[in-house]
RNA sequence: GGCCCGUUGGUCAAGAGGUCAAGACACCGCCCUUUCACGGCGGAAUCGCGAGUUCGAUUCUCGCACGGGUCACCA
């Protein structure tokens, strides 16, 4: 066969002189070592002329555009950790073990993703559907921590190939929620990377390519079945009682009845070809292991009639060509996992350690969903929480700390994270603790950081320009969780509101409505006559009043508290607010409450 | 329906054959405080059900129940 000696193709390893190592692929071998051989490769310098044939292998297959799988295969990570305990330094490999390779197309040297010794490499692969759900950034935020703690490589992919559901405008959502919550990329669509294009729907030339490989490997077959016969089948194996699968028609076609079919240019697919018995493992980092009988497996379709690949062909595509090393997703893809393997295993790849997440609930039977209308991380912000508080919550759905603390800013998170802490069963996300999380990291804010974030809060319903608002805030901070329940806090500072008398009463102050009257009546004159109105004076005076009557503090500081606010609760004792409202205010509503009160 | 997965207090959860079954939020009580909050102290859970293995099971096995996921030329 003349055909196949021009489309067989080799790659190999070189060391060169100065100990590195050059990686390559050729279909013309011979000629290319000669040239290495020789030196006289026009792309070497002198020190870094081959000196010795490493490593060579013969691909069966004719892999153009598979330059860099070639060379993957030729650097796997055996043979790298060999090269480097025998002491090779190299140059064109870094440190992380990617390595520099020649791209035919740019005519440069690029780094390639190759599998690398130790390093961890986790992505992001979220489809632009405008809408960060809570689930969704806690996936992110798993493999971001994942991928940090081991000092390895945080990827970000944008799945865009579902034009249906594609929203304008949702990758910036994207964008931007990451990067506010300081889950940062290392590679991805804006930053490049050596495994670009990152945008799915870029690298659409790429799939077809595999597909026909596997077809050759035995693996994936062509089918010519349409949707009419595939609809009739299903109908019938459901009417049978019978799980709907495709029936494996064109499984077993001769070569010549596909080749006949393709030159009558008949639309097709290209199906997986699934083991028909046995059973498929694996060990997943939290559910352990899982295994399938391989007869429940359908053969599902890698390549569309349209030439597109599926979701779950491109997605292993992508996760090897970018070198995914650990993949965090949720366990809505449990179940065909045991295909993705096969798959990895199809190609000879190195399959991946896969994280699967149970999901956020939002009670017991429900996730929390776009369209059940549950709040989005943008929500949430625009509720008043803070991104670290929220981030720190939504590490905690789902997996537990070694430690008892429960506080950690994402920083900490990298640290502490663990995959043995990761649960298994869905967690239900419950706002009252992200409240409780939120207060404790407002309570840690600096008083002056605090003031500058809470005035816009303070400002919607407390217009006053004569109020002392470091005071203020040092009232509010330790009663805030969350910003929005400012407005409601200081709300009576502007203008006091109706309030009925039974606020006078209190049982353990022990007030009513008499003494109440008393003791503002008696507190009044002592007030008028305070000369600076501060906490110290006003105290002074007060606690004077308190002496003179006879009675406990709260029979008069209750009172007045009520008479300045109107409100059963507040940032503050009563003394406390009369120096936020200023004499003039204070004496004016306590003459209205003595008013009211008789 | 087939297959896969899960089930410890109101919620998040630790626990990995022998524990008084951690901790956090929420709840209740007390202390502090002029209220509320903050802070401090304390209270309440026999681990879905039924068998089995074992001297002993929340922990292992098997059934059952309940809940979830998945079965597309969607991602």
């Amino acid at each position: 066969m003349p055909k196949e000696k021009e489309t067989a193709s080799f790659v190999y390893m070189l060391k060169c002189r100065d100990g590195t190592l050059y990686t390559g692929w050729t279909n013309h071998l011979a000629r290319r070592i000669a040239a290495h051989q020789s030196g006289k490769g026009a792309k070497y310098t002198r020190s870094r002329r081959p000196v010795e044939l490493v490593y060579f292998e013969r691909l069966p297959d004719k892999p153009s555009g598979l330059r860099r799988e070639a060379a993957l295969k030729a650097l796997n990570r055996t043979q790298k950790l060999r090269l480097i305990a025998a002491g090779i330094p190299c140059k064109n490999i870094d440190k992380s073990g990617k390595s520099l390779y020649y791209d035919k197309e740019s005519k440069e040297m690029k780094w390639s993703v190759f599998m690398t010794f130790n390093e961890v490499r986790t992505r992001f692969a979220p489809s632009p559907t405008g809408y960060m759900h809570v689930g969704n950034l806690r996936t992110a935020l798993y493999a971001y921590l994942l991928a940090k703690k081991e000092n390895g490589t945080f990827i970000l992919r944008i799945e865009d190939t579902d034009q249906e559901r594609y929203v304008d405008g949702a990758v910036d959502i994207i964008y931007n929620t990451l990067r506010q919550t300081g889950l940062l990329w290392d590679e991805g669509p804006d930053v490049g990377g050596p495994a670009a294009p990152y945008i799915q729907s870029e690298r659409m030339g790429m799939y077809k390519e595999y597909a026909e490989q596997l077809v050759r490997s035995g693996h994936a077959y062509y089918c010519f079945c349409d949707k009419e016969r595939l609809e009739e089948v299903r109908i019938i194996q459901q009417a049978s009682g019978i799980t709907p699968r495709y029936d494996g028609h064109c499984r077993n076609l001769t070569p010549e009845e596909i080749q006949k079919k393709l030159d009558a240019g008949l639309p097709y697919v290209i199906r997986q070809k699934m083991p028909s018995s046995g059973t498929t493992s694996f060990d997943d980092e939290v559910y352990g292991r899982v295994t399938v009988e391989n007869e429940t497996l359908d053969d599902q379709i890698l390549i569309k009639t349209d030439g597109m690949p599926t979701y779950n062909f491109a997605n292993v595509i992508d996760d090897h060509t970018m070198g995914i090393t650990h993949v965090v997703r949720g366990n809505e893809y449990l179940s065909s996992a045991p295909k993705y393997n096969l798959l990895y295993d199809a190609f000879g790849w190195e399959k991946p350690v896969y994280i699967h997440c149970a999901p956020v609930m939002k009670d017991h039977t429900q996730k929390l969903s776009k369209r059940n209308g549950d709040a989005s991380f943008q929500d949430l912000l625009e509720k008043g929480y803070l991104t670290e508080a929220v981030i720190n919550y939504i590490a905690l759905l789902g997996w537990s700390p070694k430690g008892e603390n429960e506080i950690f800013t994402l920083p900490e998170l990298v640290q502490e994270f663990d995959i043995s802490g990761i649960s298994k069963s869905p967690a239900i996300f419950d706002i009252v603790k992200l409240r409780a999380i939120n207060g404790e990291y407002i309570r840690r804010i600096e008083p002056e950081k605090f003031s500058e974030m809470a005035l816009p809060y303070i400002r919607q319903t407390c217009k006053r320009e004569d109020i002392d608002i470091p005071l203020l805030c040092k009232m509010l901070q330790p009663r805030t969780e969350i910003f929005t329940d400012i407005p409601e806090q200081v709300d009576f500072i502007d203008a006091l509101p109706a309030y009925s008398n039974e606020l006078y009463c209190h049982k353990k102050m022990k007030t009513n409505v008499e003494n109440s009257l008393v003791s503002l009546k008696a507190a009044l004159p002592a007030l008028e006559a305070v000369e600076t109105w501060d906490l110290e004076h006003i105290h002074e005076a007060l606690f004077q009043v308190i002496e003179q009557l006879g009675v406990k503090n709260g029979v008069v500081l209750w009172p007045i508290r009520v008479a300045v606010s109107g409100k059963q609760f507040t940032p503050g004792g009563g003394i406390d607010l009369c120096e936020i409202l200023g004499k003039e205010h204070t004496l004016e509503r306590i003459r209205k409450g003595i008013e009211q009160l008789s």
